[in-house]
RNA sequence: GGGGGUGUAGUGUAGCGGCCUAACACGCUGCCCUGUCAAGGCAGAGACCGCGGGUUCGAAUCCCGUCAUCCCCGCCA
């Protein structure tokens, strides 16, 4: 090795000892006749000093290197003199006076700072990422992921799970998202898919008597990016067998309660065992199935208040079989108009015609949109079942359920982030379960599965599947994080005619089904063992244990927005030459 | 596929019709300095204001187009 030490792990009772040290300079001060240098490697900073009196070679040397240049140095670990020392770093006790420094390599001025945590656009940073990795933050942020990678890993072989890989290289499954395809050059005008997640391979591998598997998987979809998107991701995905949902959530809890308690000690997990709602409740107390539980604002039914109260938009909604629904914003009485103006834009987004408001007054009086439609006593039921309290702003919105729980359910989380009520230090972990198993898809006059083809339908609702599907549930359950979906898992179907039975359902052909899906068909007929699992999203998480905004900061190497690698240049147009081996044609279609 | 925001030295920003021959901070270069740690002092270099077109006596500034990028909606079984 080319150095002794970690530059960052040096401490006191290192002093006196000869050390060799190699790293970036992370900073250079000259004074003349002494100069310092911080060094800088993976495990930190430590302060070097060439001073002319001890090493005139050494001190020439310091005097030319600058930041970034890669250098080694030997040299004894000294205590700083009295009064020098910095409390801020973990090294300030020591120093190292050098002997000897050799310049390994020497460096361009990076293009950003690489010392200082500074905003950089994403563009410069993706195309030297290299660079941005160097920097303390994203340094941070691949250790944590390594973190919790090892912590998955070693949880889950210490419970007998088996890590096994599934390929890369597999079949197209037109529903979903859509496919990455991989052209074959051996079968002309053949392609494979890159996998959206193993799901069916690892349901094969329960037939094939696994039990236990698991997988650091990266899984492809061709859509467009978010902020908690990218064209690849990684899941932990895992799938057992002669398991019931308890088991998979009981187990799936421990792993990342456990973990967040050895990793992550200064977050406060809001509840243990996790909180769990169905997805019913969750629709009606957040308007969305993967609530921030976080804080309040929870959304109040006053369908109660708002019929017969003289009010026609409201009455006109109930009629044609709508919901009237509210939010108390407790404190924001005070908000102008021009901000309630704003909320009002906000949910019009989201389908909304209107949000109706009611803003109570320190002394009690209120000002409203819609107050002097009401009678009295409607107004006093009103404000009972919302308990407003002076200072409070009630809004409102009528509609199809459907719009209220998605303008409603936005709006809330646009109140928690505006009176940032969304504490970043806590870990709130939740279940949604007992989901609807299919829904309607209104377009396509159809049944929608709400989770996937292989999900199980709870056992008791079995039935309703041929007498009323819409209000049978299924055996799913989804980890929800800080108001984010970061992981969904089910208890499946490994019986083929109930297999072949929700294929039906959902409006696939026996041909088609054959086609897609004959070999999983097949495999559930040579004794396929009850079995299901679950796929947290690894850089979803991480991204939360790491405070980021978007799961690009966890991830080494991203794509940007528009799904390019800024820093290759991928995707890039293909050699004549490789398109004829795999007998494709660029057509030009516009 | 749709909507919105932003493009000004290496980085972050200011300037938003004439005072711009484009400012500030950091960074960079050179010189000085033996105790700094965001070192300090002095001097200096660095920008066809994303690109193309238009309006105007005059455009970094207004308009149109285009490209890039970020965000949101759709999409994401």
């Amino acid at each position: 090795m080319l150095k002794t030490h970690g530059c960052g792990d040096l401490r006191a009772e290192h002093v006196g000892r000869k050390v060799t040290l190699a790293g970036w300079v992370n900073r250079r001060r000259d004074h003349g006749g002494v100069t310092f240098l911080d060094l800088r490697d993976r495990s930190g900073l430590v302060q070097v000093v060439a001073n002319s009196e001890i090493s005139e070679a050494a001190h020439l040397a310091a005097t030319d290197v600058r930041n970034e240049w890669v250098v080694r140095v030997e040299g004894s670990v000294q205590s700083r003199p009295e009064g020098m020392q910095n409390p801020d770093l973990p090294t300030g006790e020591i120093e190292v006076m050098v002997d000897r420094l050799w310049v390994l390599n020497a460096a361009n001025t990076p293009p950003f700072p690489i010392n200082e945590e500074t905003e950089v656009d994403e563009n410069v940073r993706l195309k030297y990422r290299y660079l941005d990795l160097r920097r303390e933050g994203m340094q941070a942020n691949l250790k944590l992921r390594h973190q919790v990678v090892k912590y998955i890993r070693d949880f889950l072989d210490e419970r007998g799970f088996w890590e096994i890989e599934t390929p890369i290289l597999f079949k197209t499954t037109p529903e979903g998202a859509r496919d990455y395809l991989v052209p074959s050059r051996v079968h002309p005008g053949e392609f494979y898919a890159l996998p959206q997640s193993p799901q069916q391979l690892k349901q094969l591998l329960m037939v094939a008597g696994v039990e236990r598997y698991f997988q650091i998987a990266r899984c492809f979809r061709d859509e467009d990016q978010r902020g908690d998107r990218q064209p690849e991701f990684t899941q932990l995905d895992l799938e057992m067998s002669f398991v019931e949902r308890e088991d998979i959530m009981a187990l799936t809890e421990e792993l990342f309660t456990t973990m967040v308690e050895k990793l992550l000690p200064h977050k406060k997990l809001l509840n243990k065992p996790w909180q769990r709602l169905t997805y019913q409740e969750a629709m009606d107390r957040f308007g969305r199935d993967d609530p921030d539980i976080r804080f309040g604002l929870e959304l109040v039914d006053v369908g109660e208040a708002a019929g017969g109260s003289g009010f026609k938009v409201f009455e006109s909604v109930l009629e044609s079989g709508g919901d009237v629904r509210g939010i108390n914003a407790p404190g924001c009485g005070a908000f102008s108009r021009k901000e309630i103006d704003e909320l009002t834009e906000y949910v019009k987004q989201f389908g909304a015609k209107g949000l109706a408001y009611l803003a109570v007054d320190e002394s009690g009086e209120h000002r409203s949109s819609f107050a002097k439609f009401f009678s009295e006593e409607k107004l006093a039921q009103l404000l009972e079942i919302m308990q407003a309290e002076p200072g409070d702003l009630l809004l409102f919105v009528a509609d199809e359920p459907a719009v209220v729980n998605e303008s409603l359910g936005r709006l809330r989380l646009h109140l928690g982030d505006r009176l940032d009520l969304r504490d970043p230090s806590v870990l709130a972990f939740l279940w949604v379960i007992d989901f609807p198993f299919v829904t309607w898809n209104k377009e396509e006059a159809r049944w929608d599965p709400s989770h996937h083809l292989f999900t199980s339908p709870m056992q008791e609702d079995v039935p309703l599947l041929d007498s009323d599907p819409g209000k049978a549930r299924g055996q799913q359950y989804d980890m929800v994080l800080n108001g984010l979906e970061t992981g969904g898992g089910s208890i499946r179907i490994h019986d083929r005619a109930l297999q072949e039975k929700v294929f039906h359902l959902i409006g696939l052909e026996p041909g088609m089904a054959r086609e897609r899906f004959g070999h999983m068909l097949e495999a559930f007929e040579f004794g396929t063992p009850p079995h299901g699992g679950i796929a947290p999203g690894i850089d979803r998480l991480v991204r939360i244990f790491a405070d980021e905004d978007h799961i690009r900061e966890v991830i080494a190497f991203p794509k940007n927005q528009a799904a390019r690698d800024v820093m290759a240049g991928a995707p890039s147009p293909a050699e004549p030459r490789q398109l004829k081996e795999l007998h494709l044609k660029v057509v030009d279609t516009d």
